[in-house]
DNA sequence: CGGGATCCAGTAGGATACTG
DNA sequence: CAGTATCCTACTGGATCCCG
């Protein structure tokens, strides 16, 4: 594969907008959701810790416009909706999830240093 | 190193926390062009594309904040700031890029979706 | 149960002008 | 050059009600 040891400046913008697509509250929230396995709509919305219905609707929504996730309507009286992964979906999953773990590692030196930022700045301010 | 197979939902509200964090319209796009060299804060703003000085201003503040980005000041007669990634910010910079590679090699798969799905959605609406 | 519609608050982000 | 301050808009995200 060709992966340039440095993507640039002018690939920025593209990254930003895939950023701009995924790098909302809870997109990448809902594709680790669900990258375990399909789930129902009120499922994810129950181990999506804090997110709305609203903003359940919308997310996925989005995500299945990018192509991301699939909406698969299974009853019709007792109106059931499964979402699942696409391929494109998982293969978004992986460095999502090499964020994540960065993310967990780094956490509290992050909240460290924003402590300690603050108590210096704070001295001199008013 | 520790990373399992899967950061369930309790994980996801720490990444959620970091992508607030970097997850905004320039903080990663700044670590990225960061990464090649320490840049002055002009030169920042001209390979961040459209970025303002106020975002730009605030985006390093931040950046600074969580110790990813270490300020230095020149000069005082015609003030001079370099910026330059910490490592703790350099380590942040390789899963960035891995999402980076993801965005650039799907980018054009994800718009090409999201045309279908507009378009497969705008026969039934108003 | 799944989700659309509406309303509303908070914040991200842009433009401009000013300062040291 | 490197900001700070102010203002303003648009979008995010939450709550609530309603509908099939």
């Amino acid at each position: 594969m060709n992966m340039p040891t440095s993507p640039d400046t002018r690939s920025c913008s593209k990254v930003s907008e895939v950023f701009s697509r995924v790098g909302d509250k809870w997109s990448m929230q809902v594709v680790v959701v669900l990258q375990s396995q399909p789930q129902r709509f009120n499922d994810l919305r129950r181990q999506v810790n804090g997110v709305s219905q609203q903003m359940l609707t919308r997310t996925l929504r989005f995500l299945e416009r990018d192509g991301l996730v699939e909406r698969t309507v299974l009853g019709t009286s007792p109106p059931q909706v499964s979402y699942a992964l696409t391929p494109l979906g998982r293969s978004l999953a992986e460095p999502v999830r090499a964020l994540a773990a960065w993310a967990l590692g780094n956490l509290e030196t992050l909240q460290d240093n924003r402590r300690h930022y603050d108590a210096a700045h704070e001295e001199g301010a008013k």
